[in-house]
RNA sequence: CGGGGCGUAGCGCAGGGGUAGCGCACUUGCUUGGGGUGCAAGAGGUCGCAGGUUCAAAUCCUGUCGCCCCGACCA
């Protein structure tokens, strides 16, 4: 593409409701354009790296062979009802009304609409295993949508749904399409490393399901990774443990005055004790369908609640922190709780890092009182049960392997549904004995615009984007410096050379100062930039090639220059 | 939804009852040529919107809409 006649318009300036680096170089570099909160429209050249993603994402997928549709985007509420979900996604469903009033939603995700596909069209395990997938727009009202692309409202992600005769079946294919993903983000030249989910309500008993995450620093899902094993898995998941902590002989179970100490961390630190023999109490609430129970949650003093552990392990639909009116109402103090009274309505829990038979500091339940020498085994009031809730830290192992924390972005999933649709949306087929089964199912997403800004994340300088070459926009930015007409001729002799030998070029033929081009270049981060100086080239016939994410500088022969960069694209990845 | 902040040219900002401003970007001409060259002349605004106060409102008051940050929320 001419610059003089391309659409593009880059900023020295960065918008200021952009935070995060991929967000203001996708400003800056032109590439999107806000048109309201959490909605962009894709300019010419992020589109161009859109359409590669997709290109990459569609090869692979094919590969394995799934089945590229569109659905709908627009669902009708009768389907979302059938499944339960028309209540229960809230408002991060958009609603609407057609004009004969009929409630629609755009769609946030399809299970409900290619579960009404397979069971229309699907009657018998021949026709199995199937997999469906497409690369629509989605919408989700985010209560909070920020970072531009990484959470936008609408967005474009790859949704594909699978099916099958039975759990062996969609483990093997889920297998597959594993390693399609590995493949994909591999060809992208990303950053990313797999890690182990919680299925959360989606999940049936024991199914599977790991996230693609692209390693960033902005991320916002934390990530436990253990090095000497090669185990990985989001916090929400990770079952670590800690060391060094060290029991305490049982003792008298005695009361002692704590005034205006109402953490552990000020108990410990003006009664001398340490950290770890304290335990904090927690009081939450578990709502399981109608009813609503409190728990109260025992950690050891510097430990946190991993409140995705804590559903699970309560099989509840929501948890969250008892508020003070509830705290009032079933005789706590805030600050003094502790597990030593019966309390009607309340259970206690324990986090399995506490040792039940060691001697802890907890709260008195009297006023400005906690007490020392509690056993939990010996003195909780009510049972005792022990669970994994504690949320994993810095300084935690895993099997006696020491564990790396990191930040993702979660660009990926891959997940086993089980029959959570194919049963609710009375979906079946024929087995070979002819008697009618409920088939299982497999989603598997991959939010292709968000891709592109981690992409953007993981690959920037100060200076701008450095694109992966498999993504750019294009392969080489071409600038010219030139008085001459002999010069210009040889420039845009240059061009069509690269035309035709298949390179993908910005031909940066607008005239400008070489500072202001490079700045350009720099900024839009293609992989290679290749200048035609008027001067060098009288001189010596070379022409300058700079590769953008190393800073190697070469010279060569205007005929050496297609295989030259050909070449040099080819490590960079751009067939990869 | 709670707390905080902001709405003045495409972007970044100043101004603060009486002629609408600066820098970048944009247009034209000359100039310059290896890290945003310089000079000159231009174009671009119902100061978010609606009421109110006033001889006069971008400015003061009320309301409203939008945006950003923190939090809550989030199969």
């Amino acid at each position: 593409m001419r610059l003089s006649q391309g659409f593009w318009q880059t900023y020295k300036e960065t918008p200021n409701d952009a935070e995060i680096p991929s967000h203001q170089l996708m400003m800056r570099a032109g590439l999107i354009h806000k048109t309201a909160g959490g909605l962009y429209t894709y300019l010419p050249m992020a589109f161009r790296s859109i359409k590669k993603i997709e290109k990459i994402v569609r090869e692979e997928l094919d590969r394995i062979g799934c089945y590229e549709v569109q659905m709908s985007v627009i669902t009708p509420a009768e389907l979302w009802k059938e499944t339960g979900r028309w209540e229960a996604m809230g408002p991060q469903m958009l609603r609407i009304k057609d004009r004969a009033e009929r409630e629609l939603c755009v769609s946030p995700t399809n299970e409900e609409t290619v579960t009404d596909v397979f069971r229309k069209t699907i009657n018998s395990y021949k026709q199995l295993p199937v997999c469906l997938y497409q690369i629509n727009t989605k919408f989700r009202d985010e209560i909070r949508p920020r970072f531009g692309l990484l959470r936008g409202r609408e967005f474009t992600m790859k949704d594909a749904y699978s099916l099958h005769i039975d759990k062996d079946c969609l483990n093997a294919f889920y297998e597959k399409m594993y390693g399609a993903y590995v493949a994909i983000f591999k060809r992208m030249g990303l950053d990313f490393i797999v890690v182990e989910a919680d299925g959360g309500a989606m999940a049936a008993g024991g199914a599977k399901t790991h996230e693609f995450q692209l390693v960033a620093d902005i991320g916002e899902d934390t990530l436990v990774t253990v090095p000497a094993t090669g185990y990985a898995a989001n916090i929400e998941k990770a079952p670590t443990q800690r060391t060094g902590l060290k029991p305490q002989v049982a003792s008298e179970l005695t009361r002692f005055s704590t005034p205006n100490q109402k953490t552990c961390e000020e108990v410990a630190a003006a009664h001398g004790f340490d950290i770890t023999h304290t335990l904090k109490a927690l009081v939450m609430q578990v709502i399981r369908g109608e009813k609503t129970h409190y728990y109260m949650v025992m950690l050891l003093g510097d430990d946190q609640l991993n409140e995705v552990k804590f559903k699970n392990a309560m099989a509840a639909d929501h948890v969250r922190p008892a508020q003070a009116h509830e705290l009032e109402k079933l005789g706590l103090i805030k600050g003094f709780m502790g597990p030593t009274v019966e309390v009607q309505g309340l259970s206690v829990v324990y986090d399995l890092t506490v040792d039940m038979n060691s001697s802890y500091v907890v709260g008195a339940n009297v006023a400005e009182h906690h007490m020392k020498g509690f056993v939990p085994s010996r003195d909780t009031k009510g049972n005792v049960k022990s669970l994994d809730l504690r949320l994993a830290k810095e300084g935690d192992v895993m099997n006696g392997q020491p564990i790396v924390m990191k930040k993702g972005i979660e660009v990926g999933h891959v997940f086993q549904l089980g029959d959570k649709y194919t049963k609710s949306m009375g979906a079946t087929v024929l087995n070979a004995q002819g008697k009618a089964i409920t088939p299982l199912m497999g989603c598997y997403g991959i939010g292709t615009t968000r891709t592109l800004a981690a992409a953007i994340e993981q690959n920037h300088d100060q200076d701008g984007i450095i694109w992966p070459a498999a993504i750019a926009p294009y392969d080489v930015y071409f600038g010219v410096i030139a008085k001459t007409d002999e010069t210009k001729k040889v420039a845009e002799d240059i061009y069509q050379t690269f035309l035709a030998a298949g390179i993908e070029v910005l031909y940066d033929d607008r005239g400008m100062g070489p500072g202001g081009m490079f700045k350009d270049a720099d900024l839009m981060g293609l992989p290679c930039r290749v200048v035609l100086g008027e001067r060098d080239f009288a001189a010596t016939g070379e022409i300058e090639i700079k590769v953008r994410k190393t800073g190697e500088t070469l010279k060569v022969q205007k005929n050496a220059l297609v295989a030259t960069l050909k070449e040099k694209l080819q490590s960079l990845g751009k067939w990869a």
